[in-house]
Formats: structure tokens, sequence, C-alpha cells
DNA sequence: ATCACACATGGGAGCGCTCCCACCCTACCC
DNA sequence: GGGTAGGGTGGGAGCGCTCCCATGTGTGAT
């Protein structure tokens, strides 16, 4: 159909100026129906959209980011170095959520790999140069300089695993402290009084707020904590095997251990195992994030699920929305909005 | 530093008539710098690169695609609704192929989540519009749309999981006939004779190449390829349950399994155990995908790796080599490359 | 000295869109 | 009947860049 000569690859595309002569009206009344601006009559409304139908016509996005100023797109950093984002289920669970979230819009999304902190900083100015509207942050450590220059810039941003209590950016976030208590509670509704913990690394804040958690729920119900049951992890499954020999060294009289991860987890049960110690009978053993492992380890394991997509999900509608703001940039920053999620604890019979 | 009414978000950002100014040259100058051009002096480009330390200039994305006509950017088509690909490790795996290939290049990662048929359809138009530069393909169906228009839009386009032996468009795959091989070739070795498949969707054309090289192994080793040891799953676990209880009905003195998949050979497993069967004792069984599922599956499961953070790298390759290819499409055409890249056999306990 | 040619450079003309101002026309009011 | 809104509309003026042509400027051959 249609001749016209092609220009460049995928040949020529119609553009505003094209439906406006077919719909014989000015170019800004279409840009006026493609936006769906009020102001447009019905008739001329109905002409111009026909008119767009039997063009094919698909706005320019390049054109429309030049004139407007805004790109339509939100971009994901991700902490390439770091595996834990990678490993399951994260990444695919956020990415996931994220997807249904932008499905209703129709803001694309850009994916970026931040290295180390010289590339962070050099990615700043990028994600401003490159006009990205807003910034998803995830797996943040507590030093990143990331943020905050997003901050200076004055690029929305939602960040996912907060750096602290008084994170400055809109967060959203599981209960890590509410779920680490669940996980506790039911350890010690099952009778098991000698508690163990693995802990994440301390500097990322949902590890401490895991670990908050294992100590609150054991004051609460006038258990000690005491030191001794507390192994710090990294969240690797190396990690959870070094911590879990540690603490059978110090007490070997130990019959719980909460993991701060499914993969510390599985670190744990190989040395327990190696150890003779049968989970749950001698061991119960209960880990965190609810992923493909825990339901395929051997005993399944209890696991605290954190509503990962949800998150997903969540973080781009405040995005979305803090794009949408347009008040002054003071009014901005006193609105953010720290949303906590709620966790769940799967049980299976490892505890 | 500077003042200058700030214009929107995130501050005024410098020119490049700005950086032609304080370098004291034309915009043309400063635009053949940018774009590493030979055709500028040495102290010509020393005074512009200063100037643009200076100012810290970072070209306009938007604008270099309107005047250019090229986005700098490749889309990943996410097959939305298929949990495979967000499955584990599929989907983090290429995506952190792709960005390993893409951290040379100033080119972006866009992901685009297509839907149902519809979507898909209108998703080519879509990606033609927004002029990315080329496409990722992940996971398609043998009856996907969406291969050939973006053939027919001639927008480069590079497929992993071919649809057929003669895939039109480059192509990068794992050797799922040679992986399958090596795992039956393996049990053979390991004295098995009555070896079970169960193959992932056949129309999938890696599950039916797998197919293929499970007989090729057997007809090879010189033992007859009885069809009641092939069993139809779907990828899924409850297939593979389903697939499981089958052959064991069919052919109770089965004494090994490869499975098309982990995910399907932990639904196996889980059927074995219950019937009583030893692994690997009475039956053997091996996977295929080395996931994070096969490490930690007891006992830990022989699987067939596949690169696959390679094959997203590999990908990314052939796709930036088909973008920068500038003859006409005909030649484009028959350079398309079909690449296989080698699978290799992971031996765990469970054989 | 003259011509030719390559190389280096400046800047006009757009790319396709949004923004906004000016304009027109049709009520509606006094 | 004239004045006044105000909704609806057209189109100029850019957004910041690349492309390309025109214009120097220096070199070597004639």
């Amino acid at each position: 159909m249609g001749s016209g000569q092609p220009r460049g690859r995928g040949g020529a595309r119609p553009t505003l100026e094209e439906v406006a002569a077919r719909a014989g009206v000015g170019r800004g009344t279409v840009s006026r129906v493609i936006n769906g601006s009020p102001r447009v009559s019905e008739q001329t409304r109905a002409a111009v959209e026909e008119a767009v139908a039997e063009l094919g016509y698909v706005p320019n996005t390049a054109a429309r980011a030049l004139a407007a100023n805004r790109t339509d797109s939100i971009a994901v950093v991700v902490p390439e170095p770091e595996s834990r984002f990678f490993a399951e289920p994260y990444f695919s669970d956020i990415i996931h959520g994220v997807g249904t979230a932008l499905a209703d819009t129709d803001m694309q999304l850009l994916l970026t790999f931040a290295g180390g902190d010289r590339e962070r900083r050099s990615l700043a100015q990028y994600l401003s140069a490159h006009r990205v509207d807003g910034v998803l942050l995830v797996s943040v450590h507590a030093d990143d300089p990331l943020p905050d220059l997003l901050q200076q810039l004055d690029i929305p941003a939602v960040i996912s695993g907060r750096r602290s209590a008084d994170e400055p950016l809109a967060s959203v976030d599981s209960d890590n402290f509410a779920g680490a208590r669940a996980a506790v509670d039911h350890l010690l509704d099952r009778g098991r009084r000698t508690i163990a913990t693995i802990t994440g690394r301390l500097d990322v804040y949902g590890a401490q707020r895991r670990l908050d958690g294992y100590r609150d729920a054991l004051t609460e119900a006038g258990h000690p904590v005491d030191e001794a049951l507390t192994a710090r992890g990294d969240f690797t499954e190396d990690g959870g095997r070094r911590a879990m020999t540690e603490l059978l060294a110090r007490r070997p009289d130990l019959d719980a251990v909460f993991a701060g991860s499914d993969v510390m987890a599985a670190g744990a049960r190989q040395i327990l195992r190696e150890e003779g110690r049968r989970i749950p009978d001698d061991v119960a053993l209960v880990g965190f994030d609810d992923s493909a492992i825990a339901r395929h380890m051997d005993p399944p394991l209890t696991s605290v699920r954190q509503p990962i997509t949800e998150m997903g999900r969540t973080m781009t509608d405040v995005l979305l929305a803090e794009i949408a703001d347009t008040r002054p940039a003071a009014a901005r920053r006193l609105a953010r909005r720290q949303i906590v999620l709620p966790t769940e604890l799967v049980r299976r019979a490892s505890s």
C-alpha cells in the first residue's frame, strides 16, 4: 500500500502534520486530540481520530520528548555487581510488578546498570541528561551516593530497601520487623526455646530490622537475648554455612534457627545435615524471602514471604504520583510517602 | 555556580550551542567532537573537550534521536503472561548478559511487556514508532506474529529460542540437542538402560530438540526408542508430576528420567519419592537449565547448564552488529547469523 | 605565481512535536 | 443592536541536535 519514498529502515511514518491535513484541521488540534485535551469539539475529535486510525499514526516519542521536556519513561537502576539483586526471586518479581503498574500507562521502562560508586555518580548525570522522568532504586547500600544525587537534581525517585529509619526519599519496603517477629513467634509456638539467628549484612537496613524483630519477639516472650545466638552472615549461601558453624560451636544446644534469607538458610541446612541434626526434629529452620529455593528445599523451608511483585507495583505507583505532582519542590518533599507492605509467614515442613 | 533561570525539574542543562560558544567554535564542530568524527584538528578537539568537561555537558538524547532518526536504544520484549520466562534463572541471566554487552556502548535498554497476540501486534507498531534501534526477542512461540512483523518492518531483531530449524531472523540458542545427548549418554554411562524422558511443550523448538537429542543418544547406543518412555510435560512443576505419574504407570521398571527442565524434574522427584523410589539408587534423575532449584534439590540434581548470560551477551552483540550494518536489506538478510552455544552437563548426586 | 585539492570549520535547514498566543465565531447580556 | 465573554481553532516559535553544503586555509603540483 502507500508509496512515498521510504526514509531509512521501517519506512516513513505519518506525522502529526499529515494527520492534520487529512482531517482538515490544524496541527494544534490534532495535538490536543492526541493528548486528550477537553478543549476540542466532539465532531472535530472524531474526524481526527478517524484520520489517525486510517494513517496508523503513532506519535514520535523523540519529538514529543524534545518539545515537551519529558520522556514518558522511568528507569530502574540495577545494582549490577551485587549478585543478590539478580538472585532469585528479587529482580524478576520487582520488574514484573513494575511492568504491571506501567501497563496502564504509556510510560516506558528503562533498565540501567550501575557498577561501582564512580559509575553511579556519572549515572546520576546521565539519568538527568536523558531526562528520565523518574527513577526506581532497589537494593541500595547505606553509603550509596546515588540517592542523594537524585534528590539534589530533584529527579523523582522511589527507593526499595530504605537506607535508614529516616529515609528522605519516598520508599516502599516490606515489613521486615513484623516478618521476623512472626517467624520467631512461630518458632516459640512450636515449643522452641533456644532460637538462633543468622543475619544479613547489617549495613542493609532491612537486615537490621529483621534482627530487631527477632530480638523483640524473644524479649516480649520473656526470653533473654543471648548474643551467642546471633551470627552474622552476608546473604550468601557460604555466609550461611559459616554462620551456622559458628552458632553450633557456641551453642550446640540450639533447637531453632531463623535465617535472614532463604539462601543463607540453605547454607545453614547443609551444615546442620553434615552435623547430623535432623530438620525439624532436632533443629527447626525458618528462612526469609520465600523464594523457589524454599519450596524445593528438603524439607521444604518455612519462610517469610515478601510481596515483591506488589512492592514493584507500589513503587511504580508512588513514582508516577511524584512525577505527576507539580507542586513546588518543598511541598513535594513533605509529601513523600514511606510505605511498608505486610509480610506473611509461609509454614512448611522445616519448622 | 551558574545562575540562569531553571526550567523545570533538574534545572537547565547546557546545550551544544553553549559548549560551542565556550570553546569558541561552531556547533558543527562540537557535534563532530562528541560523535568522534576524525575530521577535527587535535587542538580544536582538546578545546571542545575542555568546554564539555567544564560545563558538564551531556547530549540531549531526545534531540539527538529526533535529528538523527535513531534512538541509541534497544528493546527486550518480555513475554509477560508466560511465567516460564520470569522463572528462574532465565530472565535475570539474559538481562544480565544484555547489560554486560551494553555496558561498553552507550545504548539504552528498554523493557517492553507483551501480553497476548493482540498486544504483540500493536507492540510492533509501537516499537517502530518509538524508533527503537533493535529488538531482542526471547521465548517466542511458534505462532507468534511479532517476529514476522518485525522483519516486515525491517527492524533489526535477534531471537533466542528460534521457532524452527530455518528461523529467518538472526538467532542465538544453546545446543539443546547436544545437551540432551550428553545427559542421556551420561545416564547410559552410569549403567541405566530404561531411560524415560519428560518433554517440555513441543511447540517450543528447543523442547523438541531436547527430545531429538534423547532419541539420538539412545539410537546411537543401540537402544530402541520406546514411546512409552516419553511423556509430555509443559515446563511446569505440575506438568512434571503428571508426566512422572504417567511414566511410572506405563513403565514401572524405568531406572532413569531425563527431564526437559529442572522445574519438571522437581515435580518428577516429588512423585518418585511418594512412590518410594530412591534417587539415584532406584531411579536416576537429570534436569535441564541448571537453575538454583537444581543446586538446592535433595539430592542435588544433575542438570544441563545453558550459558544463559552468555546468550544474552551474544544476542546483544549480534543485534548491535545488525544495527550497524548499513547494507541494503537484502544483503543484511543473507548475512543473518544463527548462533548455537554449547551446553555443559553438571553432575550432581541425582545420577 | 596559479591552480587544484584536501582538510577543517561554521552555520542554515530541518527532524516532529508542544506550547501558547492570536484569532474567529457563536452565544448571551444589557 | 452593540458589546462581551469564552470555547474552539490555526499556526508561529521554538526544543537541541545532526546533516550537509558552503566557505575558508594550507599544501603540493604545475
